[in-house]
DNA sequence: CTTGACATAGAACGAATGTTCCGATAGAAT
DNA sequence: ATTCTATCGGAACATTCGTTCTATGTCAAG
């Protein structure tokens, strides 16, 4: 087989090997892999898993039931090899003043300036840093006072995205929802029951990042 | 053996398949287990298993080689407790039905209805489950469509707690800051904007459970 | 067409592994 | 002392499970 190409089956097996070990707590035999791809076959089985393993998804120890391991290659291609991110606090957000940007990217700092989320809630992980909300002024943003949002830098953004934006003429910063129409750019508040507002001229307008994640601890 | 209390032997069990699976990446086998320990006989070592199991710190699958999962308990005691925090997605919330709530405590769940929470948002977390909002019923709470609310239940409140009430008049569900205030309730939004509720007959409530976390994702 | 690498199927074998049964030991309770 | 319960040791047994071998099919290259 061609290197670094997974057929079908191997595809299949290598998902319900994660899922398998993820529900049970230990990895599946060759028997029970064979039934949930369909092959009658252990030998095909043991075939596609050490086909797997010369790929580097799997590790197997000779010998040993269920001796099969997630390797790192796996993990990530899962999305699974860390827990949780750690987020940098770059500091606060409120209407009279621009979002503050990360200045450095060090990849390192304390507890107490980052915030640990899981994984599995964000889709991105790179470029991304944290805002406390300052006041209540984004509450036709859905965003409330103490509320924590987690932003990524980026200048690029698409219809619909909830971006910070900074206005020049008010000075003053704001969570939207953005949407380009013609020449104009209609900011849109998450409050459904809110009026949008509409931009005439977007050199007005300045988007500070997008807002991939709004986190609100209570009590 | 007293409830509760482990042999020397079982917690050398204990922490010797503890390391194991964090190394092999699968359990060990019943004699491996013995040899590790210094056990001769392989039915010592299922007798001790079983002992652990319902002293709640293993799970067993039978006649599956190497079916031992480690139980919450266990992780805990040994203080490699996730950084994440499994809460089960028991359903939605909107305005119009009382709020679900958890029927079973099984500790096991598939990925797809769970939601991964890092430990470091929550203050507590035993008792909580989560829901997913469903239309803009809850914008006066400033919480919108698609967020996940983080809820433990629980009969208990305090002013100022974000409470889920049934208001059994109106049959109505809704988000509220509560307090407490001679004979009444006040349901107080968070939206500042917007005007609390008096409950004249306190009969009239019933508190779901208390809200402890807000997720919001965006894209 | 022939060849050879690759993939599959089926069967058989032997090793690994969980289960069960019987007897022994120790200690606490009666 | 006797009984009872928990624990242990050893052995035999029944499955589960990984491994290996042979045969078959496919498909592209020569």
């Amino acid at each position: 087989m061609a290197k670094g190409k997974l057929s079908e089956r191997q595809r299949r097996m290598l998902e319900f090997i994660e899922r398998f070990i993820v529900e049970s707590g230990y990895p599946p035999s060759i028997r029970e892999i064979g039934k949930a791809v369909g092959i009658s076959s252990t030998s095909v089985v043991n075939y596609n898993l050490n086909r797997l393993v010369e790929e580097g998804y799997l590790a197997r120890d000779k010998n040993v039931s269920r001796g099969i391991r997630m390797t790192e290659k796996l993990l990530k291609s899962v999305g699974r090899l860390t827990d949780v991110i750690r987020i940098r606090k770059v500091g606060r957000i409120f209407a009279s003043e621009p979002v503050p940007l990360p200045s450095t990217d060090s990849p390192i700092f304390s507890a107490d300036e980052a915030i640990e989320i899981s994984r599995d809630l964000l889709s991105i992980t790179e470029g991304l840093f944290a805002l406390e909300v300052k006041g209540d002024s984004m509450i036709d943003a859905m965003v409330s006072d103490g509320d924590v949002v987690i932003m990524r830098r980026e200048p690029e953004w698409r219809n619909g995205d909830m971006v910070a934006v900074w206005l020049k003429d008010k000075e003053e910063t704001t969570l939207k929802h953005i949407y380009r129409e013609g020449n104009k750019v209609r900011l849109q508040p998450a409050n459904p029951t809110m009026q949008p507002i509409i931009i005439d001229n977007p050199e007005n307008l300045e988007v500070q990042g997008k807002v991939v994640l709004v986190v609100r601890q209570l009590e």
